[in-house]
DNA sequence: ATCGGGTAAATTTTT
DNA sequence: TTTACCCGAT
């Protein structure tokens, strides 16, 4: 494994201190030497946006300008003439990226960027490519892309036609298996056989191979299949591959850290130029190329003779194949290894951590100026990483001022901590900073609903990033099986999945007798069921709903040809009675729900006609647009990649936790050093403020149990940290006077407060000075000491305890000020927007106890309900 | 066929 | 503590 360790060189000449906000002296400057795009860039960013020959990597650690390197090298690519815009291939993981990027191109380019076909996600890329020889994957070109669910679902089916316990082997254990094999570019054949026999006593390959033969008979892809069937057609049929590699002139690659290895070999395959090996004809075209200018850098010719076979050998040994030797083309990966935070599913860091042996003669470009975070921050996160020896090694650097230190919390337990947390966020509401530059960043969902929790109480407008996505959600879904069946009568998991959806009294007994038809006949359940209801095997009631529905479906396919699809998309959700089915739900979410199938609907417009939009979705639908409210987001740190906030929370650095126990124990030392990087992209979210947090006590699964301090704690430099008491022990544990009142209220209104972690840090209290147990907590504070002397500075004690009083008590008398003259009463039938409807059950001032129907007892505040 | 209760299991999730 | 899934009762 190779290692860089160096730091590259920075040469002491002067450069602006924040990125380009355009005009600086310097930027001015070099304006001069070059075209206006370029101006404003740092020598390393120019030198990444002007190598264009050849493949280069780009290391580009976190806020380095990773994003403006790409646009603007595709933008310098356009502007030389070096190819047209359908001739460059640029691949992000993301729609948003992709969306990103388009943009940006086309603030830079004018609006010249439509024509940008091949930019886009690994699958949407591979989709469209596979859809053009789809013939050649056993599939038609209308194929359709399944979902998670429809694969399980499908799996499910396969394990029960093979007497196969599906609770001793479940299919979603199955499905990852798949997935997983497919991700690393593994055809049926070529999966290790102790690989394939581990699932169901032997029966995993076999399974494996029945899975893709049933997609080949729905019609189906799965998301692994969108670039492994891409691998085999360019395998398989050189020409094809050639047709491809001569199309492409570039290929961008961002986020190259989260490539796996199907990723990998898709773009080995593109990324080379057309050679003699497969077609002496095209001996000259190359050399026409590089007649122009076009063809390949200089350093091509110090090639590694055989670049392929040592990492194809390692990444894929089940392979006998070779693919054809040739020179690299230019391709430009851009990443960044201390980012990698998806190996799990699947992503080889290795990838990027062997770039130049894998793509020979590469030029590798760091990009270490950092332009978002402060000097304190940059230098917790850079020490943090450094204990990582996987890497290519980066020094990030800031000219920006030091600012404020990392702080590092402890609570005596998540609550205290989500407390805390809930109060320096209204502190710095106070303060001026905007809720939406404020972020909670957790390791895992569950810690979440403390917060929300929190703010629901607290009256805090908060919005949760990540979740399902919006293809994912049931609604979503549902209403895409039925466009699907409509689309595609041989769609048998989409008819499968709405045929009792609403009810319709077409139970599991009714559709099994379907799937015996089905497969006896050799034909769709759908057919299957225009068959069925003919005869008199069903029950009379079953019979006619199952009439009904083929009947329906049979008038909305003639509809098609005369309506909009839009229009048809309304009217099946109405005449099928799935809008009714919500309309009549009582639960919180069933609002936002039609609100969902509303905006289907609405999104459809962007596409032709039903046909394409069916192809698109399933690859480019993501998750909504949040709205423009100001508020505090709440996410995962995996879903926190590539933002930024001006305040960032981290809570939850606990052992077992974060480092999770689970990735520490399935994955050793590799697992911990990626939740180091997850701890080093946690910081580098943040601008001016990073702040972590761990509690000695957290509540899992409902049970407490005692944590230790996460050992990433220790890995901060001393010199960027500050070890603070927590807010929201003080804030009830009776230092400053207000506290017993404060606390009393609080009892009375939280029921958290009999928990019994609550109950362990009150007696804890009475021991030590605002919650603080006699220093036997783990350790901790011995080991605080080591890095940071400045323990609970006296400045931000009495500054914190000064304000503390005054704005809490002013939040009291505005909260109060909203709600004292009661506007609900007992038993009142109420709305919340998160919690659905309930009653209210208790009044205390502006704040309610509701018994919700769906979620149970909450306590909320008033303004947050309304009248159902 | 559907509802309700009881029980096991429980990160992270770009497509 | 919650949630998803299975089984038994209606």
């Amino acid at each position: 494994m190779i290692r860089m360790t160096e730091p590259s060189k920075i040469t002491s000449q002067s450069v602006p201190d924040h990125q380009p906000a355009a005009g600086g002296i310097a930027a001015r400057a070099r304006a001069s030497v070059g075209p206006k795009y370029l101006s404003g860039l740092n020598p390393e960013q120019r030198e990444a946006v002007e190598t264009l020959d050849g493949p280069v990597l780009v290391l580009a650690g976190a806020g380095t300008g990773k994003t403006r390197v790409l646009t603007t090298r595709i933008a310098h690519i356009l502007s030389q003439g070096r190819a047209r815009p359908g001739e460059i291939l640029s691949v992000t993981f993301t729609n948003k990226a992709a969306r990103e990027m388009k943009h940006r191109l086309g603030q830079m380019l004018g609006h010249a960027v439509e024509g940008m076909p091949w930019l886009g996600t690994f699958h949407s890329i591979g989709g469209r490519i596979l859809r053009t020889h789809a013939e050649l994957a056993q599939l038609k070109s209308n194929f359709t892309v399944l979902d998670v669910d429809d694969q399980v679902r499908l799996l499910k089916q396969l394990l029960q036609a093979e007497n196969i316990d599906d609770k001793r082997w479940p299919a979603r254990m199955l499905a990852g298996l798949i997935d997983g094999w497919k991700n690393r570019g593994l055809m049926p054949s070529q999966v290790p056989s102790g690989e394939a026999a581990m699932f169901a006593n032997g029966k995993g390959g076999k399974l494996y191979t029945s899975y893709q033969e049933r997609l080949k008979i729905l019609n189906a892809a799965d998301f692994g299949d969108l670039l492994l069937e891409n691998i085999r057609i360019f395998r398989e049929h050189p020409d094809i591959l050639r047709q491809y590699q001569q199309r492409f002139k570039f290929i961008l690659v961002d986020e190259y850290q989260d490539t796996n290895v199907a990723q990998y070999l898709w773009l080995r395959l593109l990324s080379q130029a057309p050679s003699s090996f497969t077609s002496p004809r095209l001996r000259g075209e190359v050399d026409l190329r590089s007649k122009s200018g076009e063809g390949d850098s200089p350093q091509t010719e110090l090639l590694d003779p055989d670049p392929l076979s040592a990492s194809e050998a390692r990444r894929d040994p089940a392979s006998g194949a070779r693919e054809p030797k040739g020179p690299t083309k230019n391709i430009c990966c851009v990443g960044d290894d201390d980012q990698s935070i998806y190996g799990w599913r699947g992503a080889e860091v290795d990838n990027i951590l062997r770039f130049d042996h894998d793509f020979p003669g590469a030029k590798v470009i760091r990009l270490e100026r950092n332009y978002r975070s402060t000097g304190h921050i940059l230098a917790a996160a850079s020490h943090l990483i450094a204990h990582n020896e996987g890497r290519l090694g980066k020094t990030l650097r800031t000219e920006d001022q030091d600012g404020e230190k990392v702080t590092v919390t402890g609570s005596w337990d998540s609550e205290e901590e989500a407390r805390g947390i809930g109060e320096e966020i209204e502190q710095l509401q106070r303060q001026g900073e905007k809720l939406n530059e404020i972020a909670i960043l957790v390791r895992a969902s569950y810690q979440m609903r403390e917060f929300e929790d929190r703010f629901v109480t607290l009256g805090l407008p908060y919005r949760v990033i990540g979740g399902p996505r919006f293809y994912e959600r049931a609604e979503i879904r549902d209403a895409l099986a039925y466009l699907r069946v409509i689309n595609s009568p041989a769609d048998d998991l989409a008819f499968e999945r709405i045929v009792n959806t609403p009810k319709r009294g077409l139970g599991d007994a009714t559709v099994q007798m379907l799937h015996d038809h089905a497969r006896k006949r050799r034909i769709p359940l759908f057919e299957a069921a225009r068959a069925v209801v003919e005869t008199d095997e069903l029950k009379p009631k079953a019979r006619g709903s199952l009439r009904d529905l083929v009947a329906q479906f049979d008038r909305w396919r003639a509809q098609r040809e005369v309506t909009a699809h839009t229009d048809l998309a309304q009217i099946v959700l109405d005449e099928s009675g799935y809008t009714e089915m919500w309309q009549k739900d009582r639960s919180a979410d069933a609002a936002g729900r039609l609100e969902n199938l509303k905006e289907l609907v609405r999104s459809m417009e962007e596409f032709e006609n039903l046909q394409g939009f069916l192809e698109h979705i399933a690859l480019v639908m993501d998750r909504d647009g949040g709205s423009e409210e100001d508020a505090v987001s709440l996410m995962t740190l995996h879903s926190a990649k590539g933002l930024e906030f001006d305040n960032v929370f981290l809570p939850g650095w606990e052992e077992g936790l974060f480092p999770s126990q689970r990735t520490l124990d399935e994955q050793g030392r590799a697992g911990l050093e990626e939740e180091r990087r997850l701890g080093h992209v946690g910081l580098t979210r943040a601008r001016r403020r990073a702040k972590i947090y761990f509690a000695t006590n957290r509540r899992i699964h409902g049970t407490w149990s005692t944590t230790i301090p996460s050992r990433f704690l220790d890995e901060l430099p001393a010199a960027n940290v500050e070890i603070t008491e927590s807010k929201g022990g003080s804030a009830w544990g009776g230092t400053g006077g207000y506290g017993a009142s404060r606390f009393d209220d609080m009892e009375a209104f939280g029921s958290s407060y009999s928990t019994p972690g609550w109950q362990r840090a009150q007696a804890n209290r009475n021991r030590g000075q605002g919650g603080r147990g006699g220093g036997s907590r783990g350790g901790f504070e011995e080991e605080a000491s080591s890095f940071s002397s400045s323990s609970s500075s006296p400045d931000f004690g009495s500054f914190s305890s000064r304000r503390r009083g005054p704005l809490t008590i002013e939040g009291e008398l505005v909260a109060k000020s909203t709600g004292t003259t009661s506007e609900f009463s007992l038993s009142d039938r109420v709305f919340h927007q998160k919690f659905g409807y309930g009653h209210v059950t208790k009044i205390d001032g502006n704040k309610l106890t509701i018994a919700f129907d769906k979620a149970g007892e909450k306590k909320v505040v008033d303004s947050f309900v309304q009248r159902a």
